[in-house]
Formats: C-alpha cells, sequence, structure tokens
DNA sequence: CTCAGTGCAAACCGTTTGCAGAACG
DNA sequence: CGTTCTGCAAACGGTTTGCACTGAG
C-alpha cells in the first residue's frame, strides 16, 4: 500500500506511535496485531463494533483473532486514546479520540443509525451543580439523544408510540 | 400477609391495575405471574435487577420464572410504566415510573452502586438546540453522570487515574 | 531465551426462544 | 374450548478465558 498517495484522513501512523508509547511505558509488548488494530480505529472518524474492526483488518489482507481484537482495545480504552460507547444495540462500538473534540456528545437515529457528535457546556453546569447540591464528584458521564435525524424525519418516518391511553405525564 | 399494616411506601395495588388495564386494552390475559411482578417492581423506589425481582418474588413464596420475569418487564416497558436502564454492569435494572418524576437523569456511584435521582432543566434546553441546529428530533435521552458520591469521597475513595502519561486535552 | 501475546475453541452470562402442559377469558 | 401464558431447558450472541504455540525484547 502506497503511503504517500492521497488520504481522505490525516495519517495515522503518529497515533499508533503514541499507542505503541503507552504500551512502552506499561512494559507492554508493541506487537504488530496491537500496531494493526490502532491503525484500524485511528483510521476512521466512525463508531465502529469489534465485527467492523475485524472487516476492515481482513480487507487490509491482516487475519486478526476477535480476542486479540477484544484485548487491544481493552488497552487502547485504558491509554485513554480511545472511548468506548454502548448505544444499546447488544454490542459496543470504540472511537479515537485524537485531532477532534475528546469531549462529547452523541445524537443517534434510531431510523438509520446515523451517529451525530455535538458539543455541550450544559454538561459542565450540571457537574458544577451536582457537586454544589449533592457533593457528587463526577468523573464520566454520558449524555445520548435518541430520535430522528432530519433526512429519516424528510423521508417521512414517524416515531412509533406505545403505552397506556391514559399517559403518565412527562417532562 | 397483613395488607393492613403500615407500610413503607404507597399502596401498589392501584398500579397494578393500571397495569392491567394497560393488558386488557392490547387484548392480553391479566395472569397471576404478571401481577406478581408488577407489584415487586410497583413497589420499589429502587433501580431493581431481574435477579432482585426473582429474589424479592421468592421472598413473598412466589416462585416465577426467568423467562416468565424477562417477558413481563418486556411488557411493563412497552406500557411506558415503567422504565429500563444499563448502567453498564452487565445487566439491565427497572423502576417505575409511578408517583416520582417521571423524566430524570441519574448520578450513579461507581465505588459503592448508589443511584441518586436529578431533575435537569438543562436537557429540554439541548433537544431545543438539537432540533434547531441539526433538525433533529429527539423521542428519548440519556444522561448519566459516573462519579463518586459524598460518602464514598468521606471515606477516602479517589477515582483512579490511567492513560498515557502526557494525557490528551480535555474539555 | 524468557515472558507475554496470539489464536482457537470453549466457557461465560444475561437474555431469548421452543415447546409441552397450565390458565385466562 | 381455543388462545395465550408459563416453566423448563436449550439456544443465542457478544465478550472473556484457558491453553498450547508464536513472537517481541
Amino acid at each position: 500500500m502506497d503511503v504517500t498517495t492521497s488520504r481522505p484522513q490525516p495519517p495515522t501512523a503518529p497515533f499508533v506511535r503514541l499507542f505503541g508509547r503507552y504500551l512502552r511505558e506499561q512494559g507492554l509488548p508493541v506487537t504488530q496485531q496491537r500496531q494493526a488494530v490502532a491503525e484500524v480505529v485511528f483510521g476512521s472518524d466512525e463508531h465502529l463494533s469489534v465485527d467492523d474492526i475485524e472487516g476492515r483488518l481482513r480487507a487490509e489482507g491482516d487475519r486478526i483473532g476477535k480476542a486479540t481484537i477484544y484485548r487491544t482495545l481493552d488497552l487502547l480504552v485504558r491509554s485513554r486514546l480511545v472511548a468506548e460507547h454502548d448505544f444499546g444495540e447488544g454490542f459496543k462500538r470504540y472511537e479515537h479520540r485524537l485531532s477532534r473534540q475528546p469531549e462529547h456528545e452523541h445524537l443517534i437515529c434510531t431510523e438509520c443509525g446515523a451517529v451525530h457528535e455535538f458539543k455541550s457546556r450544559e454538561v459542565q453546569e450540571i457537574k458544577r451543580e451536582m457537586s454544589e447540591r449533592f457533593g457528587f464528584r463526577t468523573v464520566r458521564h454520558k449524555l445520548e439523544m435518541y430520535g430522528l435525524c432530519r433526512s429519516c424525519q424528510e423521508a417521512g418516518v414517524e416515531p412509533e408510540e406505545d403505552g397506556l391511553t391514559c399517559p403518565i405525564e412527562t417532562i
């Protein structure tokens, strides 16, 4: 593969090297499998499932066992270079935290599965309030909005209703 | 068991009847197992796991199969009388939505597992913004703050650190 | 060389499903 | 009485783990 040809994303090599540095700091071997998994994760701006990662590795000719992928993702998450997400699909997704806003929230379209990221200053406010009011020290948080993205609404999809005919008051 | 003795919580019977009404509306049988599960869920203000529910049923002499509990919880969630949560523990938790604020967010202590509820007006603001800026129509959301509750901090617990020595900038 | 990593397959574990017998309406 | 439910046990599926072999340092 010609590294000099144009790439859609910034080069991933420096990020992979950063992961290598983390491994060395921890006294762990920098293996080619670990580098290959890191390359895939840092080379995409999507929220990848383990199957996605396995597929992309295979597409590049790498045949890496799922167990190794899981073990490597564990290291990537521990290094704080990668974030793990559970969007309630029954499996986890992974996204790297480099070269874009490391802290962001998610908009998830329940129709087409599209994931959009956004920043929210309100969350900082909430953290402060929780500290003041309850003495709670927030270490991490999760803010996800589930609904319909613009294009699914324009395609005529409606959010499905259910529940008791006499609804519980909401808000 | 004497129903006339004092109870810690408001009586659950009306809530169970509400569930019965939902079942009838849907043309589904109101079985004693379904009522027993509903009784347990409406009778607690905690976030119960399936094992919790099974245990409480057994404590009252009811022996109901896990499959039935799962199937009944599915109905309770569909009726909108009960909310399902995944706090990343590897299993789900359930909480009824009656006689307290039906919409609220969660504070989860990663040390002792305590769950505290709070209301956030900021979330409404975020919904509005997402609609304006991205045309996203929010149907539901998830806001969870993970960290240390006051008592765990007072007990001297510190949030554990990890990651690369040169940290990625955070907020 | 030695210790940790890898790959495979089996184990795990919460949840779901198929099916014979029991209940609801 | 027919239709749906229940309970059991087996199946499921994402993830984890045990172990013999390979590879990094």
